[in-house]
DNA sequence: GGGAACAATGACCGGCCAGTCACCTTGTGA
DNA sequence: TCACAAGGTGACTGGCCGGTCATTGTTCCC
């Protein structure tokens, strides 16, 4: 593990292959897994498409999947470092603006990318092939497994309801999809010039947003007559 | 358009098209647009593939569109039912409740196909077709037009707080999408044996998802200390 | 200097499939 | 019965792209 044990050889084989993920991202960003091509990502990484194999030997799908486990890794940090430690150290509505709020931030970092993904990963649900669905199952237990404990905890202690835990966990991170889909319609609304009417609703800064999502996921649309609007501190 | 009026001919060239438009929605559901082949459309509908060209001229692409259209006009029609007159006629939780359980209904009925829609929309969004993006704009603009109104309406009436109207209505359609995504996972835990793990949640009965859902997004995850299990006489 | 291991390369191959078109079948009207 | 139109057909084409491999460097040790 430690960079200093590593050949010159071994350290420039990692460069190579981090300039090839590197130009992988981009490409499959831009294009989608289907329309990306080998041939681009070469150029774009400035090898030969053979030179690709000599790195990746399985080819399109090592490059995707390689990227596509580094993103849901970062995801899966995220969510562990709102919802690992079950327990009264932080409410609920803290941790889901803390999600929400690392979330969207990481989304904005990634957009296009992460979009694709969001994407793809649709694709590969269906793909016949049951080791990359096995790949995305397990994911999606990873992250509902880390959940699950803190709202039963939160439910324990009173401070949430009795509600369903499992589908409670996904409708929580269901609403990240549905921002990055608003999120994407906003901008091609704004962005290029071919859509006549303007966006119904202005695109919410990120901070709104968040706030908007913590709020609603916390108290729904009727909420107690009280004074939902503050979610925390801020 | 009556029907009374049309020849044999153009009664016949009607329902040959049916039968090609019923074969693609099959093959579309099973294979989604990229892996669908227009032979196997040709073959399944008992056609040649030429025949498919002499009545849908611009080939895979018109036929996935008119399907689109049609299943999007079905949503909107549910969207319409619920949300189409603005005013004190209905509570909003009873319209929420309304549109869930019907579009749920719906969504158990076509559900590979409208998967395999909700997955396309995407790769539509991102593909640098104006024409195309914009016809998804156009489906999205529609049913949020119908539902801002209804919910204005409702806030005005103080059944419901003063959220920004879009993004609630996205945040509500979102939870639609939330559910396929849910339901889909727990269909391919059960349905196939490749898998170790059973799902850490039970896959609840449409009902359930109903109330489930309506819940949610009437009360959220904390709710007051009253009694929000009711969403309706139910 | 030589040669052996190692790495890069891109022309090429093969499969795939949307879309075409020259030919065939069927129906119709004289 | 014939001839012509309308409609049906599937073998074929052309483009595309993932993956291969013979060839051409490059490095390094003796």
């Amino acid at each position: 593990m430690e960079p200093i044990t590593l050949s010159r050889r071994e350290r420039e084989r990692r460069e190579r292959q981090r300039l090839m993920l590197d130009a992988a991202r981009q490409v499959f960003a831009e294009k989608g897994y289907r329309t990306a091509t080998l041939d681009e990502i070469a150029q774009r990484a400035e090898f030969g498409k053979g030179t690709l194999y000599n790195y990746f030997p399985k080819g399109k799908q090592e490059l995707f999947f390689a990227i596509y486990d580094d993103l849901h890794e970062d995801f899966a940090a995220i969510i562990r470092r709102h919802f690992g430690t079950p327990g009264p150290s932080q409410s609920v509505q803290h941790r889901i603006l803390g999600l929400f709020s690392d979330a969207l931030a990481y989304l904005h970092q990634n957009g296009d990318l992460l979009l694709i993904m969001l994407k793809e990963s649709d694709r590969i649900l269906f793909g016949d092939d049951p080791e990359h669905a096995r790949r995305l199952h397990r994911h999606d237990a990873e992250m509902v497994g880390v959940m699950v404990p803190a709202l039963e905890d939160a439910i324990a202690r009173g401070e949430m309801r009795a509600l369903p835990v499992v589908p409670a966990v996904h409708m929580i991170l269901s609403q990240i999809e549905g921002y990055m889909r608003f999120h994407v319609l906003c901008r091609h609304h704004l962005g290029n010039g071919t859509f006549d009417e303007l966006p119904p609703g202005s695109p919410p800064s990120m901070e709104d947003a968040v706030q908007f999502l913590t709020d609603f996921v916390c108290f729904g649309l009727h909420s107690p007559a009280g004074s939902p609007a503050s979610t925390s501190s801020t």
